[in-house]
DNA sequence: ATCAATATACAGGAAAACCAGTAGGGAATA
DNA sequence: TATTCCCTACTGGTTTTCCTGTATATTGAT
């Protein structure tokens, strides 16, 4: 079915992993490792000469942050399928990892056949992510809705004008409100939330993505 | 090879777009249309009593936005997977889609190929986005990471500080440096991010990633 | 060696935020 | 009907932020 083998990078200081990884892919004919590297910055300088089909890139690298690894290979080489590599996974990695353009994501745990699985899907232009990497992510959401506090509409409003910098005035200018109001608001989002002062106040907001 | 057809519910209200769906998958013996609704409270209620394999939910529901309905879809059947839908395309919109546990995104331009692809491929267990949904993704993800202003270390630093709601003072004592030299990196920080206050440049900071 | 960037520091004043407590009217609900 | 929640609004005071401008020692790069 398929007649050039799928090329493929390894990024990871553990030789152990490169070792696995090769065996798991040695029998496998529909792919190739044409090279391995043990930090960010070997593997960047190839891709400036060469390119590749897929790269299996460790998260936790000795130079360079694996998070930052992807966009620098991407803007190399856009057309690489990044897929990720950790032993353990949060939930928080994998969210920026996703957002800087992995498209698989797997932990080390992982058989031969679901890597292969993910490189044939990626290289297909398809996302693969473990079935114990889609867990994580999906408790993760849950976690982060779980204890939010109810916010009213007004504040949520509030909350939103505050978090594009307005004043206490020209919200209060806005909304038809006396500014004693919007000053009320601002005190119970901040005592709803547990935070002593408007920056926080935003930074929590987003984090439970209120806003 | 497969005996049981996927039983899908349809969540949009436009009828247009509802029949077309139909017209796209009544050929396909693998797939069968269980339901649908013009709006995501009906869905909801629906759901209570009744289960699916999958859903395609389009973003701009009359009653309940998008966004929302997937975890509340979720929170009630936890192993359905929802495949958004919308006809253009806002990269914020998509990736909260995402992370709030859509496995799959698609235009409504699509073609009954690729729909079939989707909803078989989400079916099993792995995710599925069309090309011009990852493509928006990523352009997305270069655009963000372009014209964020250089912060040096010190900044950084101050900037979660603040986010974490600490004043100017407490800052200082932490950093062992005057009070007024925090005063400085703010307004810096602020400058360089072209906001007026904390608040704002706490939004901006987490929108580009910088915390 | 020189220039640019960084981190440091200050003055003086205006504006806004923050704290603590109170309270009335309206809507929803039990 | 009573109660609770939400939105509204106020007093009076303290703290912090924000603005404008200046300045020096240190570090890094060319």
């Amino acid at each position: 079915m398929q007649h050039k083998p799928i090329h493929i990078i390894i990024v990871d200081d553990h030789p152990m992993v490169i070792e696995g990884l090769k065996t798991l892919l040695s029998d496998d004919e529909r792919v190739r490792i044409i090279n391995q590297f043990m930090n960010g910055t070997d593997a960047l300088v190839f891709l400036e000469k060469n390119s590749a089909d897929i790269i299996l890139l460790d998260v936790n690298l000795p130079d360079i942050n694996g998070v930052e690894m992807v966009p620098k290979i991407l803007n190399i080489r856009a057309n690489i399928g990044v897929i990720g590599l950790s032993t353990y996974s949060e939930p928080s990695i994998i969210n920026q990892m996703i957002r800087n353009g992995v498209k698989g994501y797997l932990l080390k745990n992982v058989t031969g056949d679901e890597l292969i699985n993910a490189i044939t899907q990626v290289h297909q232009g398809n996302f693969y992510f473990g079935s114990e990497v889609q867990k994580i992510l999906a408790d993760s959401v849950t976690q982060e809705s779980s204890d939010l506090p109810k916010l009213t509409r007004r504040e949520k409003h509030v909350l939103t004008l505050i978090a594009d910098g307005k004043t206490t005035n020209s919200i209060a200018e806005e909304l038809f409100i006396s500014p004693l109001t919007v000053e009320t608001h601002r005190r119970n989002l901040m005592q709803k939330l547990e935070v002593p002062n408007a920056a926080s106040l935003i930074k929590v907001a987003v984090e439970k993505h209120l806003i």
